[in-house]
DNA sequence: GCGCGGAGTGTAAGCGCTTGCAGTCGCTTC
DNA sequence: GAAGCGACTGCAAGCGCTTACACTCCGCGC
């Protein structure tokens, strides 16, 4: 073996003793100068980094957490990897959380087993991570208290666990945006897609459903149950729930709880020959990328801010040292906004204009 | 304070030193028994396994990365999370690093400048994983082989560095199954939607274009450069491609390098009152979960099953002992499979027929 | 009957940091 | 002018594992 082999000269890593020497100063200092503890005086201060910058000098991680006993990680549980509403919302955790120096580990809780494996105290995830967001898993509750006991900070969103900070869509409010658009437009025979559970078990359907139905019932309006059809909240589901309403006296607009939901309900209007915003109106939840490719009336959220807000919120409570005491005031993270955005798959009853069509506009 | 306080009682945690006093074994014998190493007799792994158990001990990954140098941590670093192709990948990776017991780091690389601080030999990637997956990243070759001097393992999707693990779609058989189809069909004016590069850049573009081009020429047919209009991978470089593409002298069948593309595609479509397999021709490419909806004929690769092969290669290699020595085989990744997927988006040339709606058939 | 080899186990030295505690030193404070 | 006090810095003890090496048996071969 000649020695210009390409994998020759691993270059011998830097550790802390190495900077200490240069810098002439012990370890220790160099570890308060470094992290910008106090009592390290200026000009030491300088020198060290000065130091540990031209080494190239940067802390192995895993000896950090051994010693700390902090991780400088954070884990976000998602249902489905996959999906738009989740990888956007971890797209937005990671952006915080990488910001600030933390590692951002994934899971995906997509089958049953993985949520149990993960509550089952032997995950250890209070040793993998500082903090924790849990991403719609109301049945991850026990989850979320064997890590608070074991001092991991917890945040979620999509739902609340105690009094920890939650980034929460005012869902009811939701539903009675959705129900008032309608309502507006004249229409008074209503129907709902997404109202039941996922095997991941949503609260979102129900709290939108319940502000839909106040809202109707403002316009003394009533959804009659077999109006109110479950189905996921993805595409295929909102296919077949639109489906199902359109079977037997079929409403007049559709309030899908997502937007891949209402994208199903409008393709299931499309093969009948009906006409979104014409024949049925629907109108969905989310803003997706594609929404407005099919002209399709949604309420916007921003979900990427809803994972960054959670993991501010987090980051908050990791780094807040009454959170070890046990008396820290609960991190409120902030609350989503939403709005509607009218597009044509939404219109006046009775509003059959020929010059209406599924054409888009771009914003 | 009383001693019922819900804070009370973190339970200890324990620790190896816990076992080895229950099972009368030292600590040496409960970390090999635990771990499968050789030289155990079966009654001691036993009743070391049984105790381990029984008290729910896990070792500390901070510890026994530190002891071990080993950090049984993966980093998925992609693009940009939140988008549908990626996720998926990083689905993939993560269902199958998880199984085998490996953490999942997960790094957004949205913006130019992260990674440009990901190759910065700073950010010591390899202190903190054993292997990397790198996603369409052809820009962080040189991370890559910064890496694998650091003995982390390295495999890719979408592009290739070196001879390490890379799962590749075949980009011109792609190309040219695509123009194939169209060309099938009739169709001689053809255009071309993607061709050019983020700022994140792409190398599949020009490998799909090329079979495209090559397959055309078997027909006699040429793509005047006109009609080959990039713009990015996402929905809005697809509508404004397409835009261009009509503006003068229009193709009757497109090929957009994605289905998101092809969305876009369609919608400037229907917009002009085109119908898509009627007026115009689009052959996308994913097989997006929106494609049926929308009618779209693409060409289908399994994307999670794309991240998944490129962690299955990592963790071979990681593995693989020889890596270590630096002359390890090239483990080789399987190579992802494709299929036509034809809906009617496209459709025969001068195929105009009053029948022919845009609706959709679910599978 | 003695030496040997291998299987099984224990000892102890780290892995590379963090941090409580104990100085050291130069100034105030009475 | 002695005691006290802060501001800095260093010492050294871990953090909880892994693993090289040493050791103890026990069965076997000659």
């Amino acid at each position: 073996m000649s020695t210009d082999d390409t994998n020759g000269e691993a270059p011998r890593r830097v550790r802390i003793e190495d900077v200490a020497a240069q810098a002439d100063v012990s370890v220790a200092t160099v570890s308060r100068a470094l992290r910008g503890l106090p009592n390290v005086a200026a000009s030491t201060r300088r020198r060290v980094v000065d130091v540990a910058e031209q080494l190239g000098y940067q802390p192995d991680p895993a000896a950090a957490r051994l010693a700390a006993g902090r991780t400088n990680t954070v884990i976000a549980i998602v249902p489905h990897l996959g999906s738009w509403y989740f990888s956007n919302v971890v797209a937005g955790i990671e952006a915080v959380c990488t910001q600030a120096g933390y590692d951002v580990l994934v899971i995906g809780a997509d089958e049953p087993s993985r949520v149990d494996r993960l509550i089952d105290e032997r995950a250890q995830l209070d040793r993998r991570a500082d903090g924790v967001v849990l991403v719609d898993l109301p049945v991850a509750s026990e989850l979320a208290e064997s890590l608070v006991r074991r001092r991991v900070a917890v945040a979620t969103v999509g739902w609340r666990v105690g009094d920890h900070p939650a980034v929460v869509l005012d869902d009811p409010a939701v539903g009675a945006l959705a129900a008032e658009h309608l309502l507006h437009f004249g229409h008074r025979d209503l129907g709902v897609i997404g109202g039941d559970l996922d095997p991941i078990a949503f609260e979102v359907p129900e709290r939108r459903l319940r502000g839909f139905r106040e809202q109707c019932q403002r316009y003394g309006v009533d959804v009659a149950a077999e109006r109110i059809v479950g189905g996921g909240f993805r595409l295929d589901g909102g296919y077949a729930a639109m489906a199902v309403l359109l079977e037997h006296d079929p409403p007049t607009a559709v309030f899908a709880m997502s937007d891949e939901m209402a994208f199903g309900a409008l393709m299931a209007l499309q093969e009948r020959g009906l006409t979104p915003g014409v024949d049925v109106s629907v109108i969905g939840v989310d803003d997706h990328e594609f929404a407005h490719v099919v002209e399709l009336t949604t309420i916007r959220q921003n979900v990427v801010d809803n994972g960054a807000a959670a993991a501010r919120a987090l980051l908050a409570a990791i780094q807040d040292p009454r959170t070890t005491t046990g008396d820290a005031e609960p991190a409120e993270a902030e609350t989503p906004t939403f709005s509607l955005v009218a597009r044509s798959s939404t219109g006046p009853l009775n509003g059959h204009r020929a010059d209406r069509t599924l054409s888009s506009r771009l914003p």
